[in-house]
DNA sequence: CCTTGACTTAGAGTATACTCTAGGTTTTAG
DNA sequence: CTAAAACCTAGAGTATACTCTAAGTCAAGG
């Protein structure tokens, strides 16, 4: 129930200073300390970090994730805000996938490029082939 | 065929500080310039910027761009390395794409949550609904 | 010719997110 | 009881990617 800010840096993959850092930062407004000091992590802190990583790898700045957890904090006076936070934060994912599976697409073609261009031997001879003239054109416009 | 900084700035959305700082990097080193000092971009140099902004888009650092610039400078002799970049490439944007879906999933389970919490004014009457302690328990595990 | 705006370099400053160090305290295993 | 491992705070340092400033040069319109 009660985790040491060792055990729960390998638990999540983070480190101790990390912890601490996101603790300082207000990322961990619910941690417990012993009289002597220690923090002592619970369930419910560990998920915490979990919703902090996914909300991290979305692309959310630590500062608009300590935004969250104060309007949690205020309780349900902030549920409209914290929606429309993850309203936005879907539509930016969105974007982000599509701004992906576009460029995937431009990497693709640049390995299919110099696979060719190593077969060959050389990158010019591969790009003045048509299908490569062709697929650069419709994916870079030039 | 020929463009200022300024205009460059204009067309790609970056900044003339951005652009100088792209340069200094080593990122654009086939820019010419005039007598007296004067950059003059051509198209190639545009085309540039837009993989530049490909591979950064897709989570590249600049120093990894960097190297591929050098690569693409030294000549045909480095086409394999330039295809295994581009490879590890498509694994990072395969590996990226799968971590913004699972973690979708979990931002639209928030949106559902949240809506109804907003519709009852109660975060925790709106967790405690057999729907959401499921999804949440597929979702987060807990 | 002159002013205005865009350009130049070198270097300093900023934002974000860690990451580490120093010096000290607490816990735990033998 | 003691030594090692793990913890603590405060604050400094690092990496990345810009972003801006100062002081000056260049180019185009009137």
């Amino acid at each position: 129930m009660g985790y040491s800010i060792g055990q729960v840096a390998k638990k999540t993959g983070l480190s101790v200073h990390t912890l601490r850092y996101y603790e300082k930062e207000g990322l961990l407004p619910f941690i417990r300390k012993t009289s002597s000091g220690l923090r002592v992590f619970s369930d419910d802190d560990i998920n915490w970090l979990g919703m902090i990583e996914c909300l991290k790898a979305t692309g959310m700045p630590l500062k608009g994730i300590k935004q969250y957890i104060d309007w949690y904090h205020q309780g349900d006076s902030t549920l409209s805000q914290r929606l429309a936070m993850f309203q936005q934060q879907e539509q930016n994912i969105k974007a982000k996938m599509q701004e992906l599976n576009t460029n995937l697409a431009k990497i693709q073609y640049k390995i299919r490029l110099y696979d060719a261009a190593v077969k060959q031997g050389s990158l010019d001879k591969a790009q003045q082939e048509p299908e490569f003239r062709a697929a650069r054109l419709r994916l870079f416009g030039h």
